[in-house]
RNA sequence: GCGGGGGUCGCCCAGCCUGGUCAACGGCGCGAGGCUUAGGACCUCGUCCCUUAGGGGUUCGUGGGUUCGAAUCCCACCCCCCGCACCA
């Protein structure tokens, strides 16, 4: 870090320039950003993020606004102790990580075998990274999720959201890992992502007083099973389930244990002890042989399933495996199949009887090896469910659709009590630390009850009344409320604070970061010890939050003071609500609707968040930024190469809206480079400049400048951070580049002012140069606590503007006339319209603005030769507003303008300039030229 | 599949709400010139095609439509990105 950028750190800090507190009366403005999670470095998309908002609490801060602005860190969850136990059992992906990506020295990375360790590491590295970045952070208020006071907090919340009806229990079937002894989500498998459970159909066969339990999808295949299948090497168990005699594979016991059956195992066997036997069919009473077929995973659902090869591929090659000897199963198991034959039960246009068949013959499938197997089915899945019609062979289900079929089977199986139900994972889910998971019923979950009709409609009412930039955003936050259904919001492992009533298990991390926001007002307090965790008590907060009791006799029970307790709900009156809320796109369909549903449960209307902010994701030289693909941009790094100045600009300049924002090093350097180049470009300048009256230039740049404060604010107001930092250090330097450009001395007091202003513009932007720029310019006080540029103290001035823009037309034409004509070209003479054209392109806008006739203005004016027409496409040419701006201005005098720009056309063309006025006496106009000049469109004539 | 966003002149991107001043802002890249011992930085000009007088032609994913007039409004289609839940 520069000597520079430490020095101002300390000025803000010494004079406590962030650390806002309460001042009635001041108007005020409270934005956040959704603390980031602890488990690694803070990286380029979180500093994005926090930029925008950063950027706008300046803004309004130099607006008068008394701006807060909090942090804290999140450590709730698992994502942190996972970690610290991946790293414990020496999974060098995880190490590699912590040391090449986010650049942890080894000798730390041995200590993050302990969570709170590798947390609180994280946490003292980005907060030292963002204060070095110059965020106006309260840092008085900072927290943890896992900080006492916090917990009470989190269990206040949750006792009374409980209170509310928006806590309830319910029971769900959930993918779980029987290591971690949690559900394991998407993002925590190594394996199996987007799986989740299915609900199959268990169908009991009948083997003596044994049931043989089949798995099924579809049940009303029933009527068309010739055989079972099990795996030969597979190990198979008989248990009593429910009472009930059950032969299913052994590693089914487990999860049917999981999923509420009593399970008691009896004894277990491989599965060809189970060949040959026969199994009586539910509905149909037909016995059916058990074969061998090595498709059948006995980790899947029971590890049974009955055979139907005219309607499943699978079954089909099977099947014909062993008719062709394909399997070595012994002469009697072949005997048995070779006298099976598919038994179709539907039909289906397009196909034969058997569709099993059409499907493999056409793929030409060999055996049961053969991995396209899985098209073949999913191929004849689809076209029976939407095509297949079932035939009298289906017995009671003849003439259904399969769609209908399938609940009426399940029905008539239901009658013969030949049916039971299973949850089954379809494909393999392997948890992260590295077990197979299965489907769990979890008993008495905590959900948050986001399905409620009336939360719902409350909740988007937070939405309608709050702003929403971009408001493209707005309707994503409607479909996400419709959308939302109940939220399991706490687990049994993992940090965080445990639900008061039921102390198994603990809050989730998106569920107690809701109404956080409202803590920030609290935290203060807790961090310079005025109040400690043991006042936090349910009723204290309900007086802090709601002002609900006594304050008096609160203080009394707590042992604290009235005045106390009174400060802490004035301080928590005047911030809230929040007025900003800004993140990350991704953040809509979780965090920030929850954040708008529990708004809604906890605050009345006037303490609903007034805004949200959405912005993009990070991109890395337009590619997504990924810890193993390598291109991953830590904080920290892009910190140190470009400076704090030089990563904020890039970070400002980078998108706007939902737009992902790409990152590129390219534009970085370009960034620091700009904002290296600003100081020796303003004393350049100043140096330059010389004490004289204002001449129509200045007020050019005066006015244009005008116009610039008012596009950056207007553009801030609306968290357009891009478009307002592109023109305070795009267009704004062009600007004076151009005044400076355009010829003479600049004027000592017209630049000092506008450099002036454009510092405080700077400010929230790049904080760090515009004080050392405030400074050489002799302003009093800190840029970071200037006023906001006023309109007034710019004023426009259109005659400026219009002088200036005609110039740009003339010089802009004569540029297409030099690049068309070839030849002699040492002089060009301008023509500018003589007072009577002039007189007449007045007259005839009249005429047309008041829909009038133009026939008498054109005759009046015969003498000029001048077609109306030419005039007419003049002014569409230049379009109506500008037409206005002309009409209303028409002292304006072209001549004398041009003329005193002649010289500067002469430098930019490399050809001299004759400026002359049309209709003057003794005029130079060898190629008759002069007679066709208008307002704003002088006549060329090149020699 | 459902939901959200988007496709603009080599690349990135503005404009679209409130149709005409849009061949279309700005940046990058590229070309020419200036400055400089040289390079870099910086400054000026150029960068769809055609054109010996400021002009014309064809462009804003594709195809229709509305309109005197559409990148902008309407309809259909194609393509891309993101989210879809027991988790940050």
């Amino acid at each position: 870090m520069s000597s520079r950028e430490k020095y101002w750190l300390k000025v803000w800090s010494d004079r406590r320039v962030f650390e806002p507190d309460p001042i009635q009366g001041k108007k005020k403005m409270f934005v956040t950003v959704p603390f980031p999670y602890m488990n690694a470095a803070v990286h380029v998309g979180t500093a994005f993020t926090a930029a925008r908002v950063e950027f706008y609490a300046r803004f309004r801060r130099l607006q008068g606004y008394n701006v807060l602005f909090p942090w804290a860190w999140h450590w709730t969850g698992k994502t942190i102790v996972g970690m610290s136990q991946r790293l414990k059992q020496g999974d060098p992906a995880a190490r590699r990580t912590f040391v090449q990506v986010d650049g942890v020295p080894e000798k730390e990375v041995e200590k993050f075998t302990d969570p709170e360790y590798l947390a609180s590491y994280y946490t003292k590295a980005s907060r030292q990274v963002m204060k070095d970045s110059g965020f106006s952070i309260d840092w008085r208020r900072e927290f943890r999720t896992v900080d006492p006071a916090f917990r009470k907090f989190v269990e206040w919340q949750y006792l009374r959201l409980r209170e509310m009806g928006y806590v309830v229990q319910g029971t769900h079937p959930v993918v779980w890992c029987p290591f971690d002894k949690s559900p394991t989500g998407d993002h925590d498998r190594m394996e199996g992502e987007g799986v989740s459970p299915e609900e199959f159909t268990l169908i009991k066969f009948h083997l003596g007083e044994w049931a043989l339990v089949a798995a099924t999808l579809r049940p009303e295949t029933i009527y068309g099973a010739t055989n079972v299948w099990v795996n030969p090497d597979a190990e198979y168990s008989e248990a009593r389930v429910d009472g009930e005699l059950w032969v299913v594979s052994s590693s089914a016991l487990t999860r049917l244990a999981e999923q509420k059956h009593e399970v008691v195992p009896v004894r277990s066997f491989k599965g060809s002890e189970l060949l040959g036997r026969y199994a009586m069919a539910p509905l149909t009473g037909k016995a059916l042989p058990v074969l061998p077929a090595r498709f059948v995973d006995d980790s899947l659902a029971t590890g049974v399933v009955y055979s139907v090869p005219a309607h499943a591929p699978y079954d089909y090659v099977a099947l014909r495996d062993i008719q062709q000897g394909k399997v070595e199963s012994g002469r009697q198991i072949k005997e048995i199949a070779d006298k099976l034959a598919p038994i179709p039960i539907l039909t289906l246009k397009g196909y034969s009887q058997v569709p099993a068949r059409d499907a493999v013959e056409k793929m030409g499938i060999a055996d049961s090896a053969d991995p396209r197997l899985e098209a073949a089915t999913s191929e004849v899945y689809k076209a029976e469910f939407h095509g297949g019609v079932l035939t009298q062979a289906s017995g009671p289900l003849a003439g259904l659709t399969v769609a209908e079929a399938k609940p009426k089977s399940v029905e008539l199986l239901a009658k013969t009590e030949r049916l039971a139900r299973m949850f089954v994972l379809p494909e393999r889910v392997v948890c992260r630390c590295g077990n197979r998971c299965y489907v769990k019923i979890l008993e008495n979950q905590w959900f948050l009850n986001y399905s409620n009709p009336e939360w719902k409609a409350k909740t988007r009412q937070v939405v309608e009344k709050a702003d929403v930039f971009p408001e493209d955003a707005r309707q994503w936050f409607y479909s996400t409320i419709e959308w939302l259904n109940d939220w399991p919001c706490a687990r049994r492992s993992g940090m965080g604070t445990k639900l008061p009533w039921d102390k198994e298990w603990i809050v989730e991390t998106l569920s107690d970061s809701t109404i956080y926001m409202a803590y920030y007002t609290l935290s203060k307090f807790v961090n310079l010890e005025k109040i400690g965790p043991d006042h936090l008590t349910p009723e204290v907060l309900d007086y802090v939050f709601f002002g609900k009791g006594n304050p008096a006799s609160l203080a009394k029970s707590v042992k604290t003071t009235d005045k106390r307790l009174r400060q802490l709900r004035e301080e928590f009156m005047y911030w809230y609500p929040v007025d900003l809320r800004n993140s990350a796109k991704e953040l809509i369909p979780n965090h920030l609707t929850f954040f708008a549903f529990h708004h809604a449960a906890f605050f009345p209307e006037k303490q609903w968040p007034r805004g949200f902010g959405i912005n993009g994701m990070i991109l890395i030289e337009g590619k997504k930024m990924s810890k193993t693909k390598g291109n991953f941009v830590t904080w920290k790094g892009a910190l140190e190469k470009y400076g704090a100045d030089g990563f904020r600009l890039a970070l400002a300049l980078t998108a706007d809206g939902m737009d992902d924002a790409d990152w590129r090093g390219r534009a970085a350097e370009d960034a620091k480079g700009k904002v290296e180049a600003l100081i020796p470009f303003v004393k350049k300048t100043l140096k330059s400049t010389e004490v004289r009256p204002e001449n129509e230039l200045d007020s050019w740049l005066v006015s244009t400048f005008h116009r610039r404060i008012g596009t950056t604010t207007e553009a801030m107001e609306e968290l357009k951070i891009r478009r307002a930092a592109a023109t305070v250090y795009l267009d704004v330097w062009n600007d004076i580049r151009y005044y400076l450009h355009r010829g003479g001395k600049p004027r000592r007091q017209t630049l000092t002012e506008v450099f002036g202003a454009w510092v405080r513009m700077m400010s929230p932007f790049t904080p760090f140069v515009a004080e050392d720029l405030n400074r050489e310019l002799g302003g009093k006080g800190l840029a970071s606590q200037a006023d906001w540029p006023a309109l007034k103290d710019f004023p426009l001035d259109e005659g400026a503007e219009l002088a200036e823009w005609v110039l740009g037309r003339v010089t802009e034409d004569a540029r297409k006339v030099l690049n068309v004509v070839k030849g002699p070209r040492s002089k060009l003479n301008v023509y500018v319209s003589s007072d009577q054209a002039k007189n007449y392109f007045f007259e005839l806008a009249a005429a047309k603005q008041k829909k009038e006739s133009v026939g008498q203005v054109v005759k009046k004016y015969s003498s000029l030769k001048i077609q109306p027409d030419r005039v007419f496409k003049l002014f569409y040419e230049i379009g109506e507003e500008a037409l206005a701006k002309v009409a209303s201005h028409r002292g304006f005098d072209e001549f004398a303008t041009l003329s005193e720009a002649s010289g500067f056309i002469s430098k930019e063309l490399g050809i001299s300039v004759v400026v002359q006025k049309s209709g003057a006496s003794g005029l130079h106009d060898p190629g008759g030229k002069a007679k066709d000049a208008l307002p704003t469109k002088p006549a060329l004539y090149l020699e």
